[in-house]
RNA sequence: GGCGCGGUAGCCAAGUGGUAAGGCCGAGCUCUGCAAAAGCUCUAUCGGCGGUUCGAUUCCGCCCCGCGCCUCCA
């Protein structure tokens, strides 16, 4: 199997393969913020980019695959809340660092190999600055800023194809970037940012004194260290393609004279009520929300691939439901299996993978999956299925959330029925029951008791 | 204004130049006092109008509608 993938920077599908001689396969994806919780649209993203990962471990081997993915942990937002909560930046980074791990753990995701901090890489940012001043290629404003120069650079605009558009007057760039009076053109953007009294202790020293690194540094900085210069694959939400992406690959390749990047890859965004999730509109979801109304992450793993990463795609609490219900039926499938090996069937689940490495056409690897499931478990390898299960990052036995305890009303409510129920009295029972369901409770009948589960939202 | 993406059953969503996967919901059925669980069955002609073609949902043109990026947003 190969792996095509749709590649941003030459809008054609191509396929992915290591280009250096040891045969590693470097994969660079761009992490989250840390500065409150992820939401689901991010988590989008990173379930994505762990299909990836786990096919890149599938095609090439375990121990060909370099997956580095960062944390920004120096920037606006995040120094912000450290202000606004009086606490020190790397209090409010470590907190919410650990909080996207243990979502990221809920959700299935492989750790990345590498997870570079900006914070931890500053010398190595200097470094990549003062080569591009050395060379010409930026700047030092008046308010000791450090700029790119983005007409010094003829492949400006590859990514985006940001030189057929116009900027014109009235732009959004124009009207609002804050530095606009310092730079020398309204297209370049900050390497070194000159600190600022809100900044607060957020400085580091520099040949451009105190400040700390801009956004897109940091990523060209720590992919060129743990990758090397030029890396297979970079990945990131579509967001990104623009303008982070495209200032990436400017300072890479003016820093090192090397080709960035041989693949791009970008996927699109979650929608609600559809429109891109966003805290103006409160249309956004964190996991925790969604655990407390009873979906488990899985559920929501299981969601977040239903479309194909390269479209849009419209969440909905139904489509929790919906992904609840699908994965309830893989598990019932996964337990028919009898385990014993069969190794001449283990083809039947190729479809599954030939969609996946067709440009990753996840939605077309659950069809093939479901059509497989409903022709039943007889002769089917229990290994091969769970190859399609690692592949997809189900984990089937993590479905069922923790029991909730009922509280003591519906308790009494429930041995209530159950005690009409063996008196043969079923009106009644039919009617206790109707009573647990109206305060959200569920009664689930055996041969010799009951159980309670609370009904979703 | 520039760049890009999309409009397929009640909802979500694949796909192909030759009469449209899959999931959910709903309905019916099997099983079961009821409910649940499990299983089976059923439900679309693909935004609109033209064009190319033996034939288009799939190619081309125009139109309508929606979304994203162009603001340190995945």
């Amino acid at each position: 199997m190969s792996i095509r993938l749709y590649d941003s920077l030459t809008r054609s599908l191509c396929e992915l393969r290591p280009a250096q001689p040891d045969g590693i396969f470097r994969f660079y994806n761009c992490g989250p913020t840390v500065y409150a919780p992820a939401h689901i649209g991010n988590f989008r993203t990173f379930v994505v980019n762990d299909i990836i990962r786990r096919l890149l471990e599938l095609e090439f081997g375990a121990n060909k695959v370099k997956h580095v993915r960062n944390l920004t942990d120096v920037d606006d937002k995040t120094i912000k809340r450290a202000r606004d909560e009086q606490r020190p930046l790397a209090d409010v980074t470590q907190q919410w660092t650990a909080k996207f791990h243990a979502d990221c753990a809920s959700l299935n995701c492989l750790p990345p190999h590498v997870e570079p901090t900006a914070t931890g890489h500053i010398p190595e940012q200097v470094d990549m600055i003062a080569v591009l001043m050395k060379k010409g290629y930026a700047y030092r404003a008046a308010d000791g800023s450090v700029y790119f120069k983005v007409n010094s650079f003829e492949a400006y605009g590859a990514l985006s194809r940001v030189k057929e558009r116009e900027l014109q007057t009235g732009s959004a760039l124009k009207a609002t970037a804050a530095d606009a009076d310092e730079k020398e053109d309204v297209s370049d953007f900050a390497l070194w940012k000159a600190h600022k009294p809100e900044d607060g202790a957020n400085a580091w020293d520099s040949p451009w004194g105190r400040g700390r690194p801009g956004w897109h540094i940091e990523c060209s900085a720590m992919s060129k260290k743990h990758l090397g210069e030029t890396i297979d694959l970079h990945t990131g939400g579509v967001d990104l393609l623009f303008p982070h992406h495209e200032n990436e690959i400017a300072q890479s390749q003016c820093c090192n004279g090397t080709p960035f990047a041989h693949h791009w890859y970008h996927s699109e965004h979650l929608l609600v009520d559809g429109k891109k999730m966003s805290k103006s509109l409160g249309n956004l979801y964190t996991l925790d929300e969604l655990v407390a109304k009873g979906f488990s992450p899985m559920a929501l793993r299981y969601a977040l691939l239903t479309g194909h990463p390269r479209k849009q795609l419209s969440f909905s609490l139904d489509s929790l439901h919906a992904a609840e219900s699908a994965l309830k039926t893989l598990r019932t499938y996964r337990a028919a299996l009898d385990g014993r090996s069969r190794a001449e069937a283990t083809t039947i689940f190729a479809p599954i993978f030939t969609a996946l490495a067709d440009d990753l056409n996840i939605p077309g690897a659950f069809g093939a999956l479901f059509t497989i499931v409903h022709r039943g478990p007889a002769g089917v390898d229990l290994a091969a299925f769970d190859r399609v299960l690692f592949a997809l990052g189900f984990q089937l036995d993590a479905l069922d959330l923790p029991p909730v305890e009922a509280p003591t009303a519906i308790v009494a409510l429930a041995a209530k029925r159950w005690a009409a129920k063996q008196a043969k009295d079923f009106a009644g029972a039919d009617a206790l029951r109707q009573e647990l369901t109206a305060a959200g409770w569920n009664m689930k009948d055996a041969k010799d008791g009951y159980s309670l589960e609370p009904l979703k939202q």
